[in-house]
DNA sequence: GTAAACTGGTTTATATGACAAACTAATATG
DNA sequence: CATATTAGTTTGTCATATAAACCAGTTTAC
């Protein structure tokens, strides 16, 4: 193979990219709920800068692929609701993180 | 800031990821027409393994941005679809695999 | 020579997805 | 009591990814 080829077989993870996680807004969300224990709805609105409906929408999609669990509480009479990345969500991230950075080594080559 | 924190202007990349670059089939498609002056539809067809019609309706987005050049000619009568990155095109990809390393960089500290 | 099949694509139809606006249900305030 | 605020969810809209249908021309079969 010369230099500047691509072997096919080396971009099959792009074929395989988890676009769950692949989204830029749910990539953020992972990013902050992959360092703490838990986060409530209005933290990640601030920090991820999303509406509350794109920020909803997103975390459903997250909840059904089984990524992040969501809690309801009350504190006090006044809902809140905590996220948190399930292990399953923690394994496909490290995953997704995986499979890009070794397409982007090939690419830089 | 604590080690396991994440510095929101760190993630700042990834509000401004190329979103036409950031689509797989596009990404594959660049992938392969970085390396080689010009490619041809089929050509290019057999190693994504995309679609006629997808593969078509990729490359027409990816012209409408300005990062590919799309060029038709005869061979002995049969029609030929060249597709070549344009200058544009190669920045617009090296600065979206920057952006994507930087994000996966912060990502795993 | 003309009908059928093949080439090399483009256009269209469909289904999904991202996003913001409108809505809801409950509490706090004047 | 009425209005505003909080904490989200649901709905509507517009863009997108994908495959199916289509199309213009060429080659092959008869």
């Amino acid at each position: 193979m010369e230099k500047n080829e691509i072997e096919n077989e080396n971009l099959k993870p792009l074929t395989e990219i988890d676009r769950v996680i692949h989204e830029p807004a749910r990539l953020l969300i992972l990013a902050y709920l992959s360092v703490v224990e838990s986060a409530d709805f209005l933290f990640l609105m601030n920090q991820t800068n999303l509406t509350r409906g794109n920020l909803s929408s997103h975390l459903s999609k997250l909840e059904t692929a089984g990524y992040v669990e969501i809690k309801k509480e009350f504190v006090q009479k006044i809902p809140r609701t905590l996220l948190c990345l399930t292990e399953k969500g923690r394994e496909a991230f490290k995953e997704y993180r995986r499979n890009m950075k070794q397409i982007l080594d090939i690419l830089s080559e």
